[in-house]
Parts: structure tokens; sequence; C-alpha cells
DNA sequence: TTGCGTATTAAACAGTTGTATCATGGGCTC
DNA sequence: GAGCCCATGATACAACTGTTTAATACGCAA
């Protein structure tokens, strides 16, 4: 190994290994599961010895908490396009917008947040992370996405009802990842690349807004 | 090697060691995973020894094939009352029974049946068994969905985009499994005995229906 | 220089995994 | 009974896991 890497600590705490394993870290951790990944193949991939995960983590799962707090800092806020779009008036547009940009992170393989999809990893196998990361990041989303499906309702519907609907909403986008192998086998046609991707954040706002609508219509009827 | 598979017991010894094995590592693998289901754990629940695994089915990968065999042919099918709705004319009330008996194989705690927990596991972790789980068990349920979604919409809207509308519905009901622990935080009042169920079941009908309706009108006024 | 603290390396450790080996038992035909 | 086949049992084994320990290189102050 070529090593040469260093030098200059230039802090105490943050060297260059410390980084490099949490990116490494981070991508294998987002492909294969808390499980599945070795301490051995991290270290490999960062080009780091075998005890830098306890020497500057304690264990694997302190490297595991590490890397969601350093993906968090590092790339769980929203781009600025998104934040516009959210902050618009027509609810239409800003579901599209909460859509597309939860399908991106989930689906869009050329860019480097692999945090989306370490948070659904532990949304199917939790790990004790799971806390942390639903009340810092997962429920904000949700309530966010709750606000939208209220706003397109109106109020006569019950706040309950409303998280189910914004359950259904995410359940959708969030399928496309679970479910992926499954999904692409039944739906040969699907392209999943930035255009596909685009194509599908239509679908499903289109799908969920005429949900929503026809829901608001039901409810006025029948009350 | 001997490859003494399926053809060996023909008495009634058929609830020997090789049931008891498949019946255990149905519920073990199902609720954990091929891999971190083990063989010590699978063989100590059926009351076999260590070796029973690797003389019936040689090796681990060779059970996990027979159990889905095994529980394709024990508890794949749908129960009479959900055939006989899914052959009444109103498509309303096939697509609410489509998305009960789902979700009752994935959520219902009380039954044996791990068939559809293993089957959604294959989807986010496939291992190999996917391609057949597919082609003659999640394809088939699908054209089923497709079917009813088609007669909803009605003629209007291609193939591709139903197909989508149907994974959109499907997308609700797996991600109550799929997310569960997160779905139960952020919806605290959510109670999944057998009347929540079957209340959740309403829920996504209705916003499926409420969608599908309101996609037809938008295809006819955009027409 | 010497000493000390920190970061990296290499090797070893203890535990668990799936699998293979060898021996035992039990029913069957001859 | 003897011989044989099939099922089971107890144990051994090699590979892999996360973690620990001991040794080394480096920077810097006294």
């Amino acid at each position: 190994m070529g090593n040469s890497k260093e030098q200059t600590n230039r802090t105490a705490t943050e060297g260059g290994t410390r980084e490099r394993l949490l990116e490494a870290a981070g991508e294998i951790f987002a492909e294969k599961g808390f499980r599945k990944a070795t301490v051995r193949e991290i270290v490999r991939k960062a080009g780091a010895n075998l005890n830098a995960v306890n020497y500057h983590f304690g264990d694997k799962e302190g490297l595991y908490r590490a890397v969601f707090e350093h993906a968090l800092h590092v790339c769980g806020h929203l781009d600025p396009e998104t934040i516009r779009k959210l902050a618009g008036p027509a609810p239409e547009q800003r579901l599209r917008a909460h859509v597309a940009w939860h399908l991106r992170g989930l689906l869009s393989e050329q860019r480097p947040p692999w945090l989306a999809r370490l948070r659904v990893r532990e949304m199917t196998e939790p790990t004790g992370v799971l806390d942390l990361l639903v009340e810092r990041h997962i429920r904000p989303h949700f309530l966010t996405l709750v606000g939208i499906v209220r706003e397109i309702v109106g109020d006569g519907i019950t706040e309950d009802r409303v998280r189910l609907c914004a359950t259904s909403v995410a359940a959708q986008y969030l399928h496309y990842h679970h479910a992926k192998p499954v999904v692409t086998r039944l739906n040969p046609e699907l392209k999943l690349d930035d255009a596909g991707i685009e194509a599908l954040a239509d679908h499903i706002t289109q799908f969920s807004l005429a949900a929503l609508e026809n829901l608001l219509r039901d409810e006025e009827g029948s009350a």
C-alpha cells in the first residue's frame, strides 16, 4: 500500500483517516447494512489499519453512529432549489418538490449522499440509531409532508387521517427504493436515470394529488 | 455430495425433522432474514441436530429455497372469502379484498404464514430466490392488481401508467411492513390488531380509489 | 538528547458462523 | 443373527467476525 498520505494533523481530533473512515463507512453501511458490513472492508476501502475503527470510534457501532452525525451535517439539508419550491404558495408544487427531493435522494446513483439510503436501511432494520434518526430527521420531513397534505385536503379531515394520507404518499417514493429489484422486474419500461426519476416524481405527485383532492370531495359530500 | 432432496420421505414419517426444520426455518428466516438467521438457532427451534440442515437440504441456502417451495404449497393461496370477493363484479370491492388480504398477511401476528414476510424480505434483500418468487407469486398478484386498476381507470390510460398506479397501491400496504418501526412512531394512534388492520385496509382502498377515479377524470378532461 | 502523548501498524485473541467428518442407532431384507 | 441403508448425533474444522494487545513512528516540549 503506497501510504504516504499524511501529514499535518491540522487538528488533534480530525485526522485524515478519521474522515476517510466516515466516508468509506457511509457508503458500505448504506449498501450492505450494519450487520453485513465488515470492519475489514471499511478500513480497506479507507486505506486505514484495522485498528483505526476501534481507535477513533471505540467500536463498530460507534462508527455507525458517527457516520450518521457526520452525514447529517454534510448532506442532510435540502438544496436551495427545493427550499425555494417548498416555500412557495401552491401546495401542489410543494408536494412535487417534496416527493422529487426524496426520490432523488433514494434513487439517484451519481450523488454521494448515502444518507437517504442509510435512513431507509434503519427503517427496515433498526439498530438503535433509529430513535435519534426519527426525531431529528424523519419526523421533521414527515411533518412538512403532513402540512402540505393538510393544506390540500382542507380542514374537514381528522389529523389522524391526514397522517395516514401523508404515510400513503411517503410509502410510494420509499417503495421504489425498498423493493427496487422487484419494481424494476414488474415495470421493465422503468428507467431510473435522472429523467426517469423526475417522471416518477410526476406520477407519484399526480397520483397523490388526485387522491387527496377526491378525498376532499368525498368528505364534503358525506358531511 | 448426497443430493437426497425431495424424493426421500414417502412414508408417514413426514412429521419428522425435515418438516420441523422447514417450519422453524420459515419463522426464523422471515424474522431475521437469510444472513442473520443461524443454522444453530433453526435446528435448536426444530429440536434437531446441527447436521440435519446439511443432511436434508445440502446447505443453508438449500434450506432457504426449500422453505419457499414448502410455504408456497402450504399457505400461498388465497382464502375462500378473498377468492369470492376477488371474483365479484365491483372493482372497488375487489380492490378492497386485494389490499386487505396482503395487509393481513403482512401485519397479522397470530397466523402462521410467514410467507408474506419472507416475500418482502426477499424484495429488500434479494438472495437469488427472488426470480422464482417474482415469476410464481409476486407477478401473478401484481397482474391481478393491474387488472383491477385497469377496470377502474378505463381504457384511456397507457399500460405503463396503469402499472405505475398498481405499484402505488401496492407500495402503500407494503410500506406498513417495510417501515413498521417508523410508521408506528409517526402514527402513534395506529393499533395494528385485527380491527386496526381492517381500518388500514379501508384507508388504503379509499385513498387509492380516490386517486384512480380522479386520474380518470383528468385523462378525460385533457383528452 | 530524553521523555511523553498521539496516531498508525501488525499480530493475536475469543467468539460465531457454516460445513465436514466420524460414529451411533434403528428399521429392514436376507 | 448379519448386512445394509437411512436418519441422527456429537464433535471437529476452517473461515470470518469484532476487538484487544503490543510494538512502532512521529511531533514537540523540557
